[in-house]
DNA sequence: CTGAATCGGGAAAGCGCATTCCCACTACGT
DNA sequence: ACGTAGTGGGAATGCGCTTTCCCGATTCAG
């Protein structure tokens, strides 16, 4: 038994396929109230299902949204993704998933792919780079997106807009105030701490990771402090574990100099994403460290997962799940048109912001831009 | 601009649809070299991009593969989505994400919506339960299934089969050994440990909780302890720690007791899975008690983002990722045919198996069946 | 009571592609 | 030399649905 077809159901309930087909599925014109009852009543009892894909060839809209990620696993965008697939039920859709490991070679196949399959939008979440050896790949991504929204596709994207990309209709960028929000979470941390900082950070040319050193780094000279030391590393929890090896080592070294020296002061790590952070608390606890004795650390993200850690991570709440749905409510039709231009430019209003709230105002964000709010956790329970 | 197609590249190549159609797809037919070069040319200059909805209608089949989780923020699911995904680009097909919260209704709708879509398979991660409530969406899932899978479609649950569900051709079971890997569990941590357990536990009626359950009550029998008492709670973080502070309550009341009695014997608490084992040790924490001084606690699952937690959980570890690549390979047409009916019952190998090994090697689980680790660790660093 | 306007339904033309036929042509065989 | 198999391409059909267009039947105004 194949799948039951619209003209069956039309047929078995004495119609015209094109009547059927405008009682099963909203049509402008409703047809009359029996005839819709035999109609229904006919296509229940035969279970029919429409095929959506020969829906969408007719009418060429898929109810389909593409999302991007790095990793479904890393829990950034895990939560990220719950926030976009409550969004697209609310609008009726589903979302169709695609990671690349955050390889912009790989994320262009994935558009295409989405294209092909007519997607109505496009949500992508992954952090853009501008590595070199990137560039090609960022070449091409820009230019599939472009075709893609030149085709009436809609595309958002978390964080930074793609590199190279002119932005055409339908482009729209949810700003998240990484570098305000480091710098924040810098300033309070000083105040609170008299000692050296060191800042574990991503690749560099990933520009999530770029700008939450570069604001980290504002924030500690507007506190009046030296810029942290950086030590480079991947963006995930091994980077951060295998950064903590190396601190570990520094940290050694600065006790038993401060044994016979003037005391030396303890160490402040900031991690560019929480699970980074924790990557590196195990660490330091592998080597015999402690937290806080020996060291504090602070995040970002606040994954909900690891709120519960302890000892607890300073961090910076993102919003994540309600990035997702704002990315991928800005892609509806119909929503918050992409008022082209940053002539609607309203004042910089209170809270943190995004780098820049104007223009993310004009991408059509939403009503209400990204904020974060920087949470700073007392480490008085000591935890190994 | 709308996207090109089909026949605008075959007309820029001088050629027909049908040759264009069979140098840009794989058909079996291969045109001579000179025009699948030109057809090819043509296809990038227009940056002709295949319409997969035409192409899913003309072959009715679309490269598409449903996956149905409760809850994609979860790290249990995320770690099987994970899986899936791998699984699905190696068949080089895309994944469908649903969210249910769980709820059998909604998994049939998104069952439903899987099959408009023509999707090759579906995987259904979470979950399947018996409670009355879900009786109804429990049948009308499985006639849902069971319309998907005489259509051609494949489908994979993991852990159990869905309730009321006959195994039609094209049903697949990946049998997780829940029981068996709880009551291993229960046997390690009583033969180092002469307190008594508490058992925090899902809603009645959630298979995994009740396998869960029922595995650690049965390996405590076995080493002769007495049954552990049962709280019952919602199965995740929320959960736990209402669940803890329930029993937090309770440690004091021992506690006080002890103080002028017998010395009273600490509490070990299993929760059926690591997040709610989280949960609960932050409301132990949050009450003042202290792990392992007051009571020691074990989980399941290994959650990844959850290894580094301290104090270090008991826990089972369950390849996630594997079992979702398994399920998914399961589905995949050529795949470990669907041996149907128990005959080819080879004996309870080596090593913790699924609850129904036979039945789980004829539904195609693949060559290996999924088994677990127990890990005993030690809390020896405290913590709050 | 007739004309136009309206309503409710059906016929048919695609949507973009795969695929089955079919045909012209070449390369063989005996 | 003729016939046959084989080859490479095109024409045409259909996948299941939406939608425009059309037409007969009502209804209402004049």
């Amino acid at each position: 038994m194949a799948a039951s077809t619209l003209t069956e159901v039309a047929r078995l309930a004495g119609v015209s396929p094109a009547t059927a087909s405008r009682v099963l599925n909203g049509s402008a014109r409703k047809p009359g109230q029996d005839i819709a009852d035999r109609v229904r009543q006919a296509a229940d009892s035969l279970g029919y299902i429409p095929n959506a894909q020969a829906q969408g060839l007719a009418k060429s809209s898929s109810g389909l949204i593409g999302l991007i990620v790095h990793d479904i696993a890393d829990p950034y965008f895990a939560a990220i993704a719950r926030g976009v697939q409550e969004a697209a039920r609310e609008q009726r859709k589903m979302v169709l998933l695609a990671t690349t490991g955050g390889a912009p070679a790989e994320e262009k196949e994935a558009v295409a792919a989405f294209a092909a399959r007519r997607a109505d939008s496009i949500v992508i979440a992954g952090s853009r780079s501008a590595q070199p050896e990137n560039q090609e790949g960022n070449a091409e991504l820009a230019a599939e997106l472009d075709r893609y929204c030149r085709n009436g596709g809609r595309v958002a994207v978390v964080g930074h807009p793609v590199v190279g990309a002119e932005a055409p209709e339908g482009y729209y960028v949810v700003a998240v105030p990484n570098q305000e929000l480091a710098a924040a979470l810098a300033g309070k941390l000083a105040s609170g701490w008299n000692g050296d900082f060191v800042i574990i950070g991503g690749p560099k040319g990933l520009f999530t990771s770029d700008d939450r050193v570069r604001g980290f780094q504002e924030g500690l000279a507007a506190a009046g402090r030296e810029p942290a030391d950086i030590v480079r590393t991947t963006f995930n929890r091994a980077g951060g574990y295998e950064a903590g090896l190396k601190l570990a080592g520094l940290i050694k070294a600065r006790q038993a100099e401060a044994a016979e020296g003037p005391a030396g002061r303890k160490l402040c790590i900031f991690a560019v994403n929480d699970v980074m952070a924790i990557g590196a608390t195990a660490a330091l606890r592998s080597e015999g460290l402690r937290i806080p004795r020996d060291a504090i650390i602070a995040g970002f993200d606040d994954i909900e997962t690891l709120r519960d850690f302890r000892p607890a991570l300073s961090t910076v709440r993102l919003p994540l799940e309600e990035i997702g749905r704002l990315a991928t409510r800005a892609t509806a039709p119909g929503t918050a048109s992409a008022g082209e231009g940053p002539d609607g430019a309203e004042s910089n209003a209170s809270g943190i912001r995004g780098a820049d709230a104007e223009e993310a105002a004009a991408d059509g964000v939403g009503p209400h831009p990204i904020t974060g709010e920087v949470t700073l956790r007392r480490s008085t329970e000591t935890a190994a």
